[in-house]
DNA sequence: ATGGTTGGTGCCCAA
């Protein structure tokens, strides 16, 4: 099975690139992020053409919004509301073969990194807080479960383009370090990314669009990441991040992140 | 320290 991950930032407007990476790398299912559209105004037709007949959706008007396109039928499909609020960002299925997949865009957080003073800082961070607290609660690491998504945080030293520079910008700080850190020992999910590139390299997911020449200043962040529970890790062939994704016509500012897994449908 | 760009919206917000 090949299971990607992009942050699309708005689905009707980045239609041709999913038909790219649909048509380039083939997933078996995407999960997207920030569609930025309700779900009665999904592009239906446009997506099942390309072969994803089953469609799970949890969105909404201009913000947020997730949604997970398969070529496989769910058993079923579930969406939770984080932080008792509104947003829609989480989508989950389950298939036939007992694998669960978690689709996620955690809340970016605001500029400034203290919860007292940002309210969206403080939704990150509880954010965090509850799912790392439903895992717990509600799954077991025996389960076959991949968590995945813009989970706004780059945890390593060169999941950045300068540790130093980066260490009290938002998605960089201690303090979300720490709480990604426990979200990961909650079922001791394994980054299937990283094992494929070592850790002392440099990798990104994102690149800000304030850079005019992204390629050439390349000061990417590794906000997108793929976990897998204890139980499939040794099911896993391949984890990378399309960068050229990030260098199509009127981008997203993400690049899509691929797993590859052999596990049968 | 500041500003830089994009998308969806509606007389700016969020990223």
């Amino acid at each position: 099975m090949k299971i990607a991950t992009w942050n699309v930032n708005s689905v009707r407007i980045r239609l041709s690139h999913i038909e790219k990476l649909a048509i380039q790398a083939k997933p078996d299912i995407i999960c997207l992020q920030e569609t930025k559209v309700v779900n009665n105004d999904f592009p239906f037709k446009y997506i099942k053409d390309l072969g994803y007949k089953y469609i799970e959706l949890h969105g909404e008007k201009s913000y947020n919004g997730v949604a997970i396109l398969s070529k496989i039928m769910p058993e079923s499909s579930f969406s939770v509301n984080f932080v008792n609020d509104k947003d829609r960002r989480h989508v989950a299925i389950k298939l036939y073969n007992g694998l669960e997949i978690h689709n996620f865009y955690i809340p970016a957080g605001g500029e400034i990194p203290d919860p007292l003073m940002n309210q969206k800082f403080k939704h990150k961070l509880s954010f965090f807080d509850e799912v790392t607290d439903w895992f717990k609660t509600n799954r077991s690491e025996k389960d076959k479960i991949i968590l995945l998504g813009d989970l706004n945080v780059a945890p390593l030293e060169h999941d950045v383009w300068s540790h130093k520079q980066l260490l009290k910008e938002v998605s960089h700080t201690p303090i979300e370090v720490e709480k990604m850190e426990a979200l990961q020992k909650s079922l001791n999910w394994h980054d299937t990314i990283r094992r494929f590139t070592p850790e002392s390299e440099k990798l990104y997911s994102w690149w800000s669009y304030r850079n005019h020449d992204w390629r050439k200043s390349d000061r990417g962040r590794r906000l997108d990441h793929i976990w897998a529970t204890p139980a499939i890790e040794n099911k896993v062939k391949a984890g990378y991040i399309l960068r050229e994704m990030r260098g199509l016509e009127t981008p997203s500012d993400h690049a899509p992140v691929i797993l590859e897994i052999d596990i049968p449908e």
